[in-house]
RNA sequence: GGCCCGUUGGUCAAGAGGUUAAGACACGGCCCUUUCACGGCUGUAACGUGGGUUCAAUUCCCGCACGGGUCACCA
């Protein structure tokens, strides 16, 4: 029999009078940026109504365990500062937060379903219960619910002689059922259309099915947050919401993140994880920004905003800015908003986030990687761009001695050679090896010589660096190079020019 | 195939029964400049389609096309 001062205890556990969200991974090792965009949105529903946010992990697929794929989680929701109230991690008043610690608990809903007639024990093997419906090649599943009309002997001599069961829900099969969803509005479905989905499994662990509902309710979740997968499912969690006489949350399904017109985002088509995105040189700020308005876009005056914090957002956030078609996800406009981000950091901020990058090209300590970081910030999208442009400080490259000519700069290899002929006593003589020094001491060359300034920089340049495209211009390079190095550089110019 | 959902420039998207149909990315041009970049300015480019309803439809309704989701003892 049902044990009703259980479930009493149970229902007197439910927070009320807050909202409530929860975000509810299957640990898989990794976080889609779907997932991530999902979490997120989960996040800020609650904060945005102040309400509470809960980590749950589902994982009563047993198949499917990943070692160490909860830590993940964990992880990337610190990194991301989504910070979870309730959760395995830190407790909260309705857990365990994990399922298969509430292994017993399903079963007792389950038995309270079967006693109100709205389940029943499926003794049919999985082969048995299929019936296969070939059209067109597509292979239809669906449940013909000859278990449901066992007699009560009947079960009762199947259950005697130990034979394994799993628990169906038991689906009205007429009529119809509508849900309405806060994204998509109300959706209304033929009931004979709906499956007598497996309840608890043979293995006594919940699908995913039953055990979203039992512990969105125990949970006292408001706002169900999930991937637009979901929506076909949903009059069933309604049915079974009815069957309990519980409340029935709002639901938010969000269309997917695509990789292209077709394809989901997915690991296995090579599509970047979060993780990847981050390895990629992405700061973690930058991706939320950009994965919120992958979806979701401001109302009213601040519509054309596109730059976020994450308290921005808490305060920007609305559900119905959800879209409800798909959006494919461009690298480009990530890149783009990466480059804001670094832009924004402080310089000193800057230089530790990529310090590492320079140091993979750079390593000659006499090179001054704050300084290098400096002429990088305004440059570079991404971390990862770093590395592929110092090379030349370590070593000068063996250049072409057309890198000289340059119609803009008005200078050409004879130019060029005259203007390394004047910079290099200058230089030599220069009282200071500062950048100021440096600056000064050229334009005041470049105007005695009564040339452009790029004439004479654009020489300077090329020798210092032995690159057309370098991190700043002549004065920058030649400082952080060194007198001795820049002289050497130089020189080694004036030679090249002169065959 | 059944059911459900979607469809504004290449991409993200705003928008409302009457607008010159925003903005951002990408792309092109120009300016600035000590290269590249940054910054500034500017250009190309969109309402899937056929029927209704209406004085008026990209916007509302229906069909079609296309795309997606789902039809598991996976979540």
């Amino acid at each position: 029999m049902a044990d009703q001062a259980f479930f009493d205890a149970m229902e007197a556990r439910i927070p009320k009078g807050q909202v409530r969200t929860r975000f509810a991974p299957s640990p898989t090792g990794y976080m889609h940026v779907g997932n991530l965009r999902t979490a997120l949105y989960t996040w800020l529903i609650a904060r945005s109504k102040g309400g509470v946010f809960i980590l749950r992990i589902e994982d009563t697929d047993q198949g499917r365990l990943v070692e160490g794929a909860a830590d993940v989680i964990y992880k990337t929701l610190a990194q991301c500062h989504l910070t979870h109230d309730e959760g395995p991690d830190v407790g909260g008043p309705v857990g365990p937060y994990i399922q298969t610690e509430r292994r017993d608990l399903y079963g007792k809903y389950a038995q309270l379903l079967l006693e109100k007639g709205a389940a029943y024990r499926c003794f049919c093997s999985k082969e048995d219960a299929e019936n296969v419906d070939v059209s067109d090649g597509v292979q239809v599943h669906q449940y013909d619910g000859r278990c449901s009309r066992l007699t009560p002997a009947e079960i009762a001599e199947k259950l005697a002689a130990g034979l394994p069961f799993v628990i169906r829900q038991k689906i009205p099969r007429t009529g119809t059922t509508t849900f309405h969803d806060a994204i998509f509005g109300d959706i209304t479905v033929e009931n004979s259309s709906l499956d007598d989905q497996v309840l608890i499994k043979s293995d006594g662990l919940p699908t995913y099915n039953f055990a979203n509902v039992v512990d969105d309710h125990l949970m006292g979740i408001t706002h169900v947050v999930r991937g637009s997968e979901y929506l076909s499912s949903a009059p069933k969690y309604n049915l079974l919401y009815e069957s309990f006489g519980w409340e029935i949350p709002t639901y938010v399904h969000c269309s997917p993140v695509m990789r292209d017109a077709q394809n989901k985002m997915s690991k296995r088509h090579g599509d970047p994880s979060y993780e990847d995105l981050l390895a990629q040189g992405y700061l973690t700020d930058a991706v939320l920004n950009y994965v919120a308005l992958l979806g979701w876009s401001p109302r009213g005056e601040i519509a054309e905003q596109e730059i976020f914090s994450l308290d921005e957002l808490v305060k920007a956030f609305d559900i119905g800015g959800i879209s409800k078609s798909p959006a494919i996800f461009d690298i480009a406009k990530l890149e783009h908003f990466n480059a804001l981000y670094l832009r924004a950091l402080s310089p000193e901020e800057f230089c530790a986030v990529a310090t590492p990058y320079i140091r993979q090209a750079v390593e000659n300590p006499a090179y001054d990687v704050a300084e290098i970081a400096a002429l990088l910030q305004a440059r570079c999208e991404k971390l990862t761009d770093i590395p592929e442009k110092l090379g030349f400080f370590d070593a000068l490259p063996a250049y072409d001695v057309a890198y000289y000519v340059n119609k803009k700069s008005k200078t050409d290899e004879a130019i060029s050679l005259a203007m390394l002929n004047a910079a290099v006593p200058l230089l030599e003589a220069l009282p200071a090896w500062t950048a100021e020094a440096i600056h000064d001491g050229l334009m005041e060359l470049a105007a005695k010589l009564e040339v452009k300034n790029a004439t004479l920089m654009w020489p300077v340049r090329i020798a210092a660096a032995g690159c057309l495209v370098t991190p700043g211009g002549a004065v920058e390079i030649c400082h952080i190079l060194g007198r001795d190095e820049t002289l050497r550089r130089l020189k080694i110019g004036q030679t090249l020019l002169s065959k």
